[in-house]
DNA sequence: ATAAAAATGGACTTAATAGTCCTAAATTGT
DNA sequence: ACAATTTAGGACTATTAAGTCCATTTTTAT
């Protein structure tokens, strides 16, 4: 039984794409761990252990490897997010969310920043194609964020003016820059910081709400 | 005249210290559009018009290279943010420093994002003298906005017992955040919006502790 | 079962990059 | 002014990494 690959249209057996996957896997710990112009191709051979050959047939060069770690990275990153924010509708979730984030990189001080911040920076004024990649994967990240306060909102935690999209992006902001801060320092403490004022942000929208509205939101010139 | 080299005690006269400096200079212009892995020795001799013995006579190597390029970016910043944030003392002053740094930012359309903060990405996991000079900076860069929040305090803006460290590690983190999101989606947009949710934070604490619960903490930007 | 197609292994080539070395020129302090 | 020292120039080497090629094995579809 073939199936058909994407990203070139040709036809990949089950064991192809088996190859494929654990080249891709190998290339994205090492990349994130070293960083992109750190690994080279004869490491990804070394710790998938599939020779050069395997990896021109599978991918074009490095670039072409390298884009297919970001998409890795993407999906499992997104996938761990939808599992942690799908259903999260309370202030509290949100901040179980923050806990495990936090909690897990603590495990490493810090180290290797987000798996796609860290790529996602190194990458994207090399090559555009990989940064386009990157930018769509915040995007569905973000409005996994976006969903979480939409839920909040109905439930009333959050004022029907509230501009989610701008909640979402300010805390992925946050977030992507607690992780850096973390990462130069190796201490998480920065990363908390900074998410935990994002999210008292979020919280003061609510509790300055309830009962009193005498006037209606001013805009704020930016 | 001759004058002590910091770095490794050897004397230096004044033509040493502007060709390290040239070396330096271009170095660090290369690393920050291009990165550190795709910065090359060739690249920079060519940018900064020196001979490749020049180059090992100043530095002991890449690394060393990019030591000191990270001292140099560090330098800049925190002098430009000196100049910037040093007498500020007004939410409104602290509005105008995010206005510059946007737009700024908006003239790359968020290409190289931070200088300090790309180069510390990149650098943290891979050496770690460079990642301390870059942790250091950021603390540096962090106390001059502490500093601006310490005045808010003074004239009443800010509550007393706010933790005006963690306010600044906040506003760091959504600077940096918002540097990096820019970056990636090449639209400064994210940057603005991420600043300004951590200073509509910072002025939420004022408005809601004088009692007066005018209109509720809503950012109307972007 | 078997021919065609796909997947694999690893030696080989080429290009680039970091780093070395030696000669020449300029600068400095006395 | 001049000897000592520093700075500059650039060819050369060694190493590393990307990318190619081809013979062999495995899988697939009929």
């Amino acid at each position: 039984m073939t199936t058909l690959d994407a990203r070139n249209g040709r036809r990949l057996t089950a064991r192809g794409e088996k190859t494929r996957a654990r080249i891709v896997a190998a290339a994205a710990d090492l990349i994130n761990v070293q960083g992109v112009g750190a690994t080279t191709l004869d490491d990804v051979i070394l710790a998938s252990g599939v020779s050069k050959s395997q990896l021109y047939h599978h991918f074009a060069g490095k670039d072409a490897l390298v884009r297919a770690v970001v998409d890795h990275v993407g999906e499992r990153i997104i996938q761990r997010e939808r599992d942690a924010l799908g259903h999260v509708s309370t202030i509290q979730g949100l901040r179980r969310w923050r806990d495990a984030l936090v909690q897990n990189n603590a495990l490493r001080h810090g180290a290797y920043g987000c798996a796609l911040g860290s790529l996602a920076s190194e990458v994207s004024d090399q090559d555009d194609a990989a940064r386009r990649a990157a930018s769509q994967l915040f995007i569905e990240w973000q409005e996994l964020l976006a969903g979480v306060l939409h839920r909040l909102q109905d439930g009333g935690a959050l004022p029907p003016e509230a501009s989610i999209d701008q909640l979402a992006t300010g805390l992925m902001g946050a977030l992507q820059g607690g992780y850096m801060l973390a990462q130069t320092a190796r201490d998480v403490t920065p990363m908390a910081t900074s998410i935990d004022m994002a999210l008292a942000h979020i919280e003061s929208l609510h509790k300055h709400e309830v009962g009193q509205r005498q006037r209606p939101a001013v805009e704020q010139v930016q």
